[in-house]
This record gives structure tokens, C-alpha cells and sequence, in this order.
DNA sequence: CGTCGAAATGTAGAAATTCTACATATCGTT
DNA sequence: AACGATATGTAGAATTTCTACATTTCGACG
């Protein structure tokens, strides 16, 4: 082989598999799979025989623990191994405790954000989106609705849209947003925001949004009660396997679903909605103190 | 040098930095800036002798170009690119535009968040952290505050106390957040949210706290108004040279800390703290649906 | 309890890749 | 047009990775 070829499917979470597998590998392996979670950082700048000594194994042998996890060899292992250290997540896949300081909860409820928004872009139906911004931008009144945690994405959204000067109404008591749904007509667009799409209040909101003849969009679980009453499905599927951050992580995904559908719809407004932003950035500056820094005056979307 | 040592500061930022330099390249460079730029990925999977070719330049020439960006060799340069390019940002680094399309904007919006996160994770203040954590474990009241957009933040931190049993109280409106404020005692916290931390009526709120005697912790930018009217300051500091998306990853990274702080508290608790999670956790799932997937359930902070 | 076979590991040297020393070319300046 | 400085190329040395084969370890079974 002097071409790197093959499969070469890179492994972000190369890390995370080590781990797993470490309890049914052999003592060398053990040994190695410690070397690389203990000091990732380090084996990346190692070569070969640095990292076979460091765990006190031969070469060849470890080699065969790269190959084993699918990489080319020791080389493109190392790729691996820096990869999936910047992705972050993977790695930390094991859960807090108590045992845990506040540095190893920190990296793993950021590195877990930051991987959980990478999928998530990576997985995104451009085509739901696209079709929900056109829905939005036409819309003649639009109503967010969501219950619990989820309330937070509705009014975050409320926020947003309301700059670019969407015409949105916000209601955070679920009965009230029942009776703004009934009053929907065809010309107007209900939003629901839920985590699990399982939510009883949400799910009959969309439902009678529907039936009032609005287009509903709903941002949800894939396949969840939720999306059945909607016309426009944005599905935001968040890994199950990692039980404490899921719902930490989907919500700042939401969040970053309503900051692609606000842009998306200010810059299919135009100049317009440009401007729009323009100008509530000029009201909100109003109520800031004077300031020593230029660049919070820079955003295009708000500030607070 | 037998021994791969020396400063070895790994670049996070390396595509965006020859992309940055590109222009004032020499013919030979610029030509090995574009192969990486173009195809970064197909650039980790080279040898030295591929990469040479595929830029029309001799084997010298392209090790050259990795050490002009600080890279050991040409095996360093490789893992470099690999790193910065799952990082995704710092390498789009480009503002959006009506050009963009959803994809580009997507894949934009979500890479600089997850790179802000990732940059915060890098650069918490954990001491603070551990100080504010031990503060609202023992706090008799909590008052959360915040204004405009920051508001979210105080909503979702207050959902997240709440549910820990720590007693919070939390007003909308800046003047009965003022009220409150005046009405807090030494054995109560107060914590506030600004992005900027320059918005005046979150200032005086901090002002006014603080006179009461109450412990001010405030997460906000560095060095910000805000700041100095606090006991404990969690810095934010987002990049400010991505004017578009400060705002948007700002708030992400609250949120951020806000899982932070309550995992941490939780986790403080004990025994007692995981029980009123449990208990929590059980008064939501009644009001869901049939939910065909469990996992829904697993989670350790709540959901909606 | 020993023998066999399979799996795991180590040894030593071949193969591949990276890197260096030196030569040549290119470009801007005077 | 000659000079120095910078940029690039050539060829082979140095380093690193990898392979073929030998040895050990361990469990199953007689």
C-alpha cells in the first residue's frame, strides 16, 4: 500500500470506543487504551515507539491496537486520536458523579454542547427549514408555543423574530396558547418547540393550530407524538446515550435551530429586514450604559 | 530531534490562519494553501509526496510551508489540519450574507457555536464557579435577574434551580426585579445575565442587591460594568470578531454555565440533591404522552 | 497434570516516509 | 547587468513505521 487509500472513514469518536471497549481488552491493549485516554494530547505528538514504551509493549503490538480500532496505522491513528479530542464529547461519553470535579463537569457539559450542535448540523433537513422560512416570512401573525424547558426556546424565538418585526404572539401559560391556536386562521403560522415531542399541552396546541387552518411547524424529536400535528417538521435528534446532558444539550440546539430560521428569514427579507434589525439594535442601545467596548454594538441579531 | 518535543502549541485555528495568509503567500505557498483549503480532509490521508504533487511544488518546499505555520513536519501539519477542521468555525470564519445559502448559513451558525463553547469550556473561571456554587447551595433565596435577551438566561436558570429545590424568585419586569433586589438579605444570592454587561437596568439591580447585603454573582463579559457590581464574576467572553454570531453563541454559552452551576449544585447536594431531581423528573412524565421511547426518561435535569 | 492449539506478544530487520544539505533558480534593487 | 536575498528543486541521509517470523501465554481437553 503506498497510497493511503481504503475506507478510511474517519472516527470522531474514536476516543469513546476506546473506552468502551477497554474492559474486554487484552492486558496490552488495556495498557495502551489507558496510554491514549489518560494523555490524548500527548499521544498525538508521540511516535511509535514512544507510545509502545509508554505502555510498556512492543511495537508491533501497538500498531495492531490502532489497526484494531480501524485506523490505517499508527499515523493515521494519531489523526484520529486529535480529532476526536477537539470534538470533545465522544471522550467524556461517561456520565457525571460526584466524583467529578468542576473541571472534568465543565469539559464534559461543554465538550457534550459543542459535539451535540456539530451532529446536529450535520443532520439538519435543509429542506423543512427552508420550507418553514418561507412560511415564516409570509406569515400574516405567528404563535410560539411551548411547555416547561421548552417554553425557554419559545420565548427565545418570540425574542428574535419580534426584532426582525415578525408579527408573533407569545403565550406561556398553556391554556392561553390553546385559545390563541383556536383563533388561527390559514394566513398564520403556529411554531411548538418540545424536547421529547411527547408533551400532552404542546402536542393538543399544534393539534387545534391545525385545525384552525394555520401551517404548523413544529421543532421536535424525530417521530414523536408532536410531529404528527404538524405540516413542517424540524427535527432536532439529540444522542440517547448520554442521559444527563441530552436535555441540557437539545435545548441549546433549539436554541441554535431559531437563530439558523431568524437569519435565514432576515436575509430572505432583504434590505428590509435589514433594516429592521437596524433599528431595534439602535432602541436597545438606548438602555446601555456608556460603554468601553465597540464591539457589542457590532451584532446583527440583538443584544442583551 | 529524535524526540518530537519543542513548543508543540497545537493550532485549533490552523486552516483559518492560512486562509487568513494566503494572499501575501509566494506562488509555491499559496498553491499548498489552496490544496489544503480546498480538500482538508483529503490533505490528513496524504503523504508527504501526494501533497507535494498535488500542488505541483517539490517535497522541501511543502515541508516548508508546514512550519511556516508552526507545524513540526509534515506528520504535525496533517494532525493540525485535522483538528481545525472538526472544529469547522474558525476555518468559515466568513460573515453570513444573502449569498449564503441555508446550508452554508447552517453549517456557519453551528460551527461557530460549537466552537464558542468549546473556547469557553477552555477558559472558565472555575474558581468563581466553585465560589458561586457554594454560595447558592447555601443561599436561604435566589434572585435571578436579566433584561432583553439576556432574560432567557434567568428564565432557564430559574427552571433549572427550581427543580433542584434551591428557592428561587424571578421577575420579567426591570422594576420588580429592583423591588426584589432591595428586599434581599445577607443570607440571599442574587445572580444576574448580560451578555454585554452594559445594560443599565441590570446593573442597578446588581447595585441594589449588593447594598442589601445579598452576594452578587453575575455572568457577563470581562471587565464589564456589570462586573463591578458583583461579588463573584462567571466571565463570558466571546470572540468579537464574528460580529454576526457574538450575540447568538453568547447566549449559548450561558446556558452553558447555567448547566454548569445547577449540575454542580446538584451534584453538592447529594443524595438529597438526586432525589428532588427524581421527584422532578416523575411530576413531568405525567404530563406526557404515550412515549414510545424511553430514553426520553433518562434525563438528570428535567425536560419539556 | 500435561499436551495441544489458538491467541497474544515480542524480535529483528525490511520498507516506506520524512527530512536535510546543498545546488539552482527567481525576483527585486541598484 | 550584477548583486543579494528569497524561493525552490535535487538527491540522498535519517527517522519512523511496518512486516515476517519466532516465542510466549493461556485455556481446553484428554
Amino acid at each position: 500500500m503506498t497510497q493511503s487509500s481504503g475506507p478510511a472513514v474517519r472516527q470522531p469518536a474514536l476516543l469513546a470506543r476506546i473506552r468502551a471497549a477497554q474492559p474486554g481488552l487484552s492486558r496490552s491493549f488495556r495498557e495502551l487504551a489507558r496510554v491514549v485516554l489518560e494523555r490524548p494530547e500527548a499521544v498525538t505528538r508521540m511516535r511509535l515507539a514512544t507510545f509502545s514504551d509508554a505502555a510498556q509493549v512492543s511495537q508491533p503490538t501497538a500498531i495492531r491496537f490502532c489497526r484494531h480500532f480501524d485506523c490505517e496505522g499508527f499515523p493515521g491513528f494519531k489523526i484520529g486520536v486529535a480529532q476526536a479530542m477537539m470534538i470533545g464529547l465522544p471522550y467524556v461519553h461517561s456520565e457525571i458523579g460526584p466524583a467529578d470535579d468542576l473541571s472534568a463537569m465543565a469539559g464534559k457539559i461543554f465538550g457534550a454542547a459543542a459535539d451535540t450542535l456539530r451532529t446536529i448540523r450535520d443532520s439538519l433537513d435543509l429542506a423543512a427549514i427552508e420550507r418553514a422560512v418561507t412560511a415564516i416570512a409570509q406569515a400574516r401573525r405567528i404563535e410560539l408555543f411551548g411547555s416547561g424547558l421548552s417554553s425557554v426556546a419559545a420565548i427565545d424565538a418570540n425574542q428574535k423574530f419580534m426584532r426582525l418585526g415578525v408579527p408573533t404572539v407569545l403565550h406561556l401559560d398553556s391554556h392561553l396558547q390553546r385559545m390563541a391556536a383556536v383563533t388561527l386562521t390559514a394566513a398564520d403560522v403556529a411554531i411548538g418547540f418540545s424536547y421529547t415531542g411527547q408533551i400532552r399541552d404542546v402536542v393538543r396546541t399544534a393539534e387545534l393550530a391545525r385545525e384552525s387552518g394555520a401551517t404548523v411547524i413544529v421543532v421536535t424529536r424525530s417521530r414523536s407524538a408532536l410531529t404528527r400535528a404538524a405540516d413542517i417538521v424540524i427535527p432536532v435528534d439529540t444522542r440517547e446515550d448520554t442521559f444527563i446532558y441530552a436535555p441540557m444539550t437539545t435545548r441549546l440546539a433549539h436554541l441554535a435551530v431559531i437563530d439558523l430560521l431568524s437569519t435565514a428569514v432576515a436575509l430572505r427579507a432583504g434590505p428590509k429586514g435589514a433594516m429592521m434589525i437596524q433599528r431595534v439594535k439602535t432602541a436597545v442601545r438606548d438602555e446601555w450604559l456608556a460603554h468601553e467596548d465597540a464591539s457589542d454594538d457590532a451584532s446583527g441579531v440583538g443584544q442583551g
